[in-house]
RNA sequence: GCCCUGGUAGUGUAGUUCGGUUUAUCACCUGGCCCUGUCGAGGCCAUAACCCGGGUUCGAAUCCCGGUCAGGGCGCCA
């Protein structure tokens, strides 16, 4: 056995116990005769006494080597005692010591204020996870994924996983496509979201279905935006209305901020619903930070949006004047419009509002969702109003089918879970909440990805690269 | 695709505005030595750097041009 107890979790109830504790090296304080190392894993760090006539080789340890360490736990001396760890009123008296790995010279140092340039903690990351803090932001990442799971499933919700290899359709962001052996030339597709799948559950009477779902789109970085790849928890429900949806994901919001962000206050609670026209003409914005004081972290403004268009106005004319092919959709193409705007559909489309809702969160849009259509004759008068051709109809026949056997009204929302957990742990930049993030140009720093791939497999796929465009 | 900012030892930095007393600052790391109550241990010593290419100049880390890498923004993100 490795270890008896983590580095966390010794305390004085263990007095006079033999205990095995493996570890990091986080700094060794050595006296050539005793030194005292602090000894680190993820979850504290205890104090550990190392004196040279029974550990033969102390000179040798350095940061971030790992030890094994079987020794007595003993109570601190007198006035010897650190607050500053929770382990600090004992210490363990080492009887022996096994280098398990040496570490060689570390490319910066862990565990120290010093800010390290971004780009060297990006391709040393797993150097990077050791710091507490990063630990923390994966463990709250964790916690806060636990919990949004847990009250969901205590809602009913059952979590479903949707394909990774799917079909690219047309609209939207860019795809990231994987080319296929057993079909040459054909192509899956990464999904930007499971908004397919997820209206198809609906049509399987899954009516409570929730993800936490990896969504790909091959767009440009942000700051507060992954390129890439990102997380978003995805949900969809059937037989509600727009209040339903908004008031369970409400509720799971100010029940999440009170269990696991005890020190956060939530500005206003119930969560303002803003119309979009009020919203642009108030505070310019799509979404505005509502916070009473916009400097504190500590500080949640959560609110709604709602009565969105359901186009966005290409030209003005298009926009008040009628349909055009330049139309195109404000949330997606499955949002519905308000029942009682459906009649402008053929004149002036553009005036249509929709039951498109996003969750704003200190001026930071966290997600979004709508109530969908659910009846395939507007669904295809949809479609013509955003100029789609036959054949791009034609990739959404499998939906529009699957809507003619018995659809029940529906809608849903995605909650991005990066950037809602950059902005509860008060982080400036989506990647200090990730665990292995794709730098600006959506390269993988550790891996070096995206990388060559061996020639066979290029045949393999029947793929020749233009090696003269690359 | 476009715009902006930055690049000094292994790490983090000073110096760059206004070119020259700089042998390029300091701390940590690393290597060596001393030390039995430290806790970001302490003391002494040592090693180690101006992103790449071109230009201006008697002289460039410093000014100019090009490149490259990184970050931020616009476009894009149904």
């Amino acid at each position: 056995m490795l270890r008896t107890h983590t580095c966390g979790e010794l305390n004085k109830a263990l007095v006079d116990k033999e205990v095995t504790l493996s570890g990091w090296v986080d700094t060794v304080r050595n006296y050539g005769k005793l030194a005292f190392v602090d000894l680190r894993d993820r979850y504290g760090i205890t104090q550990v006494i190392l004196s040279a006539k029974d550990i033969p080789d102390i000179d040798k340890l350095r940061n971030e080597d790992i030890l094994k360490i079987t020794g007595k736990v003993k109570s601190r001396l007198e006035g010897k005692e650190n607050k500053d760890i929770s382990t600090g009123d004992i210490e363990v008296k080492a009887s022996s010591l096994k280098i398990l790995s040496k570490s060689k010279d570390l490319p910066f140092e862990i565990n120290k204020d010093i800010e390290v340039g971004e780009e060297l903690r990006l391709k040393y990351r797993y150097l990077d996870l050791r710091n507490p803090g990063m630990a923390r932001n994966m463990k709250m990442r964790h916690d806060t994924i636990l919990f949004l799971r847990n009250f969901l499933h205590k809602e009913k919700f059952l979590e479903i996983t949707t394909p990774m290899l799917t079909k690219s359709t047309p609209e939207g962001a860019r795809d990231y496509v994987v080319p296929s052996r057993l079909h040459k030339g054909k192509f899956y597709a990464l999904p930007q979201s499971p908004q397919q799948y997820k209206q198809l559950l609906m049509c399987a009477g899954i009516d409570k279905y929730v993800q936490m779902a990896p969504c790909f789109r091959d767009e440009d970085a942000r700051a507060h935006r992954a390129p890439g790849e990102f997380y978003q928890m995805d949900l969809e429900m059937s037989f509600v209305e727009q209040d339903d949806i908004l008031e369970l994901v409400e509720g799971l919001m100010i029940k999440m901020v009170e269990e696991l962000y005890p020190e956060k206050k939530i500005t206003k609670i119930p969560f303002p619903r803003i119309k979009h026209a009020d919203a642009i003409k108030e505070y310019k914005t799509d979404s505005p930070d509502i916070r009473e004081d916009k400097k504190d972290d500590n500080e949640l403004g959560f609110c709604w949006i709602v009565d969105f268009p359901l186009f966005e106005k290409q030209t003005e004319e298009d926009f008040f004047h009628g349909a055009g092919k330049d139309l195109a959709p404000s949330h997606h193409m499955f949002t519905a419009p308000k029942e009682e705007d459906i009649k402008l559909l053929d004149k002036t489309p553009g005036k249509a509002k929709s039951y498109q809702h996003d969750m704003v969160l200190n001026g930071f849009e966290i997600g979004g969702g709508s109530i969908r259509i659910h009846d395939h004759k507007l669904q295809d008068k949809i479609f013509d109003l955003i100029g789609f051709t036959k054949k791009q109809k034609k990739e959404f026949s499998h939906l529009l089918e699957a809507f003619s056997y018995g659809v029940p009204p529906h809608g849903g929302i995605a909650l991005g879970l990066d950037r809602l957990m950059m902005i509860l742990l008060g982080k400036d930049t989506i990647r200090e909440v990730i665990a292995f993030p794709k730098n600006k140009d959506a390269r993988d720093p550790v891996m070096d990805a995206p990388a060559d791939i061996e020639d066979y497999q290029l045949k393999e796929l029947g793929i020749n690269l233009d090696k003269k465009n690359l």
